[in-house]
DNA sequence: GTAATTCCTACTAATTTAATAGGAATAATA
DNA sequence: TATTATTCCTATTAAATTAGTAGGAATTAC
């Protein structure tokens, strides 16, 4: 199941790349307009601007606004940030892979063979998904 | 995330069909041998029972099988009975759909948007990977 | 200098997952 | 029939993760 930490950064990605203009965008005007708790959306946008998708301006006026285009935004990559490996299993995954306590042999897991296949559909999508294609109405 | 148990209820399903003949395994025998906690994978084992996957015989010599032919045990079946929904996102699930509270229009929401496509392909793979295609050695 | 905002750390609450405990019911077999 | 080995069932506990809150420091516009 997709974390709520992660819908809603996604949701205020989404909110963000559909504002005109490049002006920063303020985390109480997502947070009531996605229905989205202000606090936790805090924590998340600041997840997001470190992992260098969101950039943000201090003080007042300030806020959150996008430092890529949306055609460069990822979600493979947004989703790593947010929810953590994309493959189920971390010793299928990528970008955070780990070993198996139990599971002598790696190659000889069927778990791990079915697992492959599915983080590999699943990459499909989301390497060729962009937030571009997400906020389009 | 794949939860424990269902990694624990492949790995059993893989080698209960791995098994010459239809003679019942016992819980012990493949908790030993595929290092799952004994008890735990009692409660797996009835599960997958209970939604028809295995069946089982009590008593001494007691101890589970297959019912129907490895390659008619479908993966995204049985990753329904252990794990639950194949979808990240109730409002995208097609056997255990539920509203979200945020999100008033489900069409208009760019999570379900990508979620779907996310379902899809994952389906794609679990229809068509059965018991037997694990279990090949 | 004041108000509005992001930023940061720490904490708490709620939920889910993983596992354990104990024993009832059933079946084989000596 | 007594013994032993197994599945079956319910309840409980422990651990981990997720979700959210609290409080205030730092920064910026005006």
């Amino acid at each position: 199941m997709l974390s709520k930490k992660t819908k809603y950064g996604l949701k205020a990605l989404t909110y963000i790349a559909r504002q005109e203009g490049n002006k920063p965008v303020q985390v109480g005007e997502i947070a009531k307009s996605e229905q989205i708790p202000q606090k936790f959306l805090e924590s998340i946008l600041l997840t997001l601007r470190k992992s260098g998708c969101l950039g943000s301006k201090k003080g007042k006026h300030g806020g959150y606004y996008l430092i890529k285009k949306p055609s460069e935004i990822v979600m493979a990559d947004v989703m790593r940030v947010l929810e953590g490996p994309i493959a189920m299993v971390p010793c299928v995954s990528l970008n955070f892979y780990e070993k198996c306590d139990d599971c002598p042999d790696e190659n000889m897991c069927t778990v791990n063979k079915l697992m492959v296949q599915v983080r590999d559909s699943s990459l499909k999508v989301l390497r060729n998904t962009t937030l571009e294609d997400l906020s389009i109405k």
